[in-house]
RNA sequence: CGGGACGUAGCUCAGCCCGGUAGAGCACUUGGUUUGGGGCCAAGACGUCGCAGGUUCAAAUCCUGUCGUCCCGACCA
């Protein structure tokens, strides 16, 4: 391609709402341009890089025995009805009305298009395993779309759903995909690892998230620097936090005294009172559907929402508001408590973290605005319905694996595999005749990329102070041809010759033919980040030779006789390693 | 949805406080000059100052509303 045939908008500032560097160069590189909140344009640049990550992960699914098929987009509300997560997931759906005034939903996900087709399609256990996958454009009503890319209204997935007969034969089509998308990953040249995961709405039961380490990712990861311990905060457990609960009761009955104005954790820890954070009882009132529930943790510990969620059973929960919880308790938060002969009603469900779990001589609020309660027994004073994982691991905390100190580092999550189980199979009906004569559900799975975010991911991950630096395989062209004369020139005439012949060779070259100064072109050069520059320009070309300039690395001279094999070799070196 | 900020040329922004001629740099067009890391000179084109009301003799500027964008939070397969 010829840079003045092609549309390249390069821009030497980047536009204000651009914040992250991954999603300025994505506007500065010219490889696409915002058309409205979370919605973009891929300019040919940009839907170059596109391609190649998505010709990587169809290779890859490929190679891994999956079928790539195509699913509409614009879904009939009545098989989310079915799956339930026409209510579970309305947040984020998009819903559309025709002519007669019939809603659709634009799909932001296809696990009940797809088990719609299984369980039409799959009826014996002769059929299986099988795996379906697609790439295509999916949509979500996010409340706040950010980072250009990162999180779009519309943006590109692949997802892929498996069908086997068996628990046993569904954790094999997961481990399928789970080494696919190491090696996806890999190719594409990002540093992505595999982190335990929570499964949210989607559901199901065991998980990884593909996460690449970024500052600013929106995910958090809880690591062990072994490697044999990594998960999303929001799923991270560890041995617990560095200082123990109290747990040696002294028998006393619990007592109310007076802590007027006193409504912080540490507004009790500190003077006069001096109740550390971990021997106090934080009580949090959520509304889970229209239900009121009471969530009790260690004073100095933090509510993980997403462990919450896996056990309220709920469709939907939020805190409760101020009025809510006054009218549930009869006090103001910072003055609140579970202890059961304080409490106003007692139908009520408590959830208590695990770390209450005979914790003794603890101090809560005492349903009474300016009043604490002490010499609390939890097991002793408190009704508990659910105990459970609540809390936020820290770090620093053991590993549960290795016991070594745990770490936190900000990343973005680039792909998810989950096993589903039959949720949605019994839902929507996937049934199959077993070899035993037995009808059961399909056990499923289902696996997605996020391939646009992948792409600025691929950038996030792979830049300069000067722009991007493509990694070979997922550059839009391999090679940039950079003559440094005006039309006509003798270095002009040269580059048109090693394009050619780079182009007859089958490399994927870009020939930047455009008359402008030798300083412009080199900054657009750094800029689009293309992985091989060759330069010809007069000086070396007086000596017989042209320069090659490995994005990011240094000069090398070669003569011009050579440099069209040259370059071929060196892009398929870079190509070879990371096939 | 709560909090905050911002909407002026294609992009970055000044002007707004203190009402009176709409500006700069980059980009674009033409000509000249220059040619190894975003040159220089000259000329030119580009604006309903987001939109709608209001106040005023007069509004980019003050007021109200609205739409959009971004940030923080909530939310989020």
């Amino acid at each position: 391609m010829r840079w003045t045939q092609s549309l390249i908008p390069t821009l030497k500032e980047a536009p204000s709402d651009a914040e992250i560097v991954s999603h300025q160069l994505l506007l500065r590189a010219g490889l696409c341009r915002k058309l409205a909140g979370g919605l973009y344009t891929f300019c040919p640049l940009g839907l170059r890089v596109l391609r190649k990550v998505e010709g990587i992960i169809r290779e890859e699914m490929d190679r891994a025995g999956a079928q790539e098929v195509l699913m509409p987009s614009l879904q009939p509300p009545e098989i989310w009805q079915r799956s339930g997560r026409y209510e579970t997931a309305r947040d984020v759906l998009y819903k559309a009305k025709d002519r007669s005034n019939k809603e659709w939903i634009l799909g932001p996900t296809a696990e009940e298009v797809i088990t719609t087709l299984a369980a039409s399609e799959i009826n014996s256990y002769r059929q299986m395993p099988q795996n379906f996958y697609q790439v295509s454009v999916k949509f979500r009503d996010e409340i706040r779309p950010r980072f250009g890319l990162m999180r779009a209204k519309e943006f590109i997935m692949k997802d892929a759903y498996s069908f086997d007969v068996s628990d046993e034969a569904s954790m094999v089509s997961y481990r399928k995909m789970y080494d696919a998308y190491t090696r996806i990953f890999a190719r594409c040249g990002l540093q992505a690892f595999p982190v335990e995961a929570d499964t949210g709405v989607i559901g199901g039961n065991y998980s990884h998230e593909f996460m690449v380490p970024a500052e600013t990712g929106e995910n958090e990861v809880v690591y062990c620097e072994s490697g044999k311990y990594a998960a999303n905060i929001e799923k991270a457990a560890s041995q617990g936090p560095l200082t123990t609960t109290p747990n040696a009761s002294t028998g006393a009955a619990h007592e109310k005294f007076a802590t007027p104005g006193v409504v912080t954790i540490e507004a009790l820890a500190a003077a006069p009172y001096g109740v550390a954070g971990h021997a106090q009882v934080k009580t949090l009132v959520y509304m889970a559907d229209s239900q009121v529930v009471l969530i009790l943790l260690r004073g100095d510990d933090q509510m993980n929402e997403a462990k919450l969620a896996g056990k309220l059973n709920a469709t939907a929960f939020r805190a409760a508001s101020a009025e809510e919880i006054f009218e549930a308790m009869g006090a103001h938060p910072g003055s609140l408590g579970a202890v059961t002969s304080t409490r106003k009603k007692l139908a009520i469900r408590v959830f208590a973290d695990e770390q209450l779990r005979g914790a003794c001589g603890m101090t809560t609020g005492a349903n009474e605005d300016g009043f604490h309660l002490r010499h609390v027994d939890v097991e002793r004073d408190i009704q508990v319905d659910v105990w459970a994982d609540l809390r936020t691991v820290k770090v620093g905390e053991a590993c549960k694996v290795t016991g070594e100190p745990l770490k936190i580092r900000r990343a973005i999550e680039v792909g998810h595999v989950f096993k589903l189980g039959t949720k949605y199979s019994e839902k929507l009906d996937s049934t199959f005749l077993d070899v035993d004569g037995q009808r059961k559900p399909t056990v499923m799975g289902c696996y997605g990329i996020g391939v646009t975010r992948t792409l600025q991911a691929v950038i996030e991950q792979c830049h300069d102070k000067d722009g991007i630096v493509w990694p070979m395989s997922v550059a839009p062209y391999q090679v940039l041809v950079t003559p440094l004369g005006a039309a006509g020139s003798a270095t002009m005439q040269l580059g048109e010759e090693i394009y050619k012949e780079l182009l007859a060779a089958g490399i994927e070259v870009l020939l930047d033919d455009r008359d402008e100064r030798p300083g412009f072109k080199f900054k657009d050069a750094d800029l689009i980040g293309i992985p091989l520059r060759v330069s010809v320009g007069e000086k070396s070309l007086a000596k017989g030779e042209v320069e090659l300039k490995p994005r990011g690395g240094a000069f090398v001279a070669v003569k011009k006789e050579d440099a069209v094999a040259e370059v071929i070799a060196r892009v398929r070196q870079s190509l070879a390693a990371l096939a």
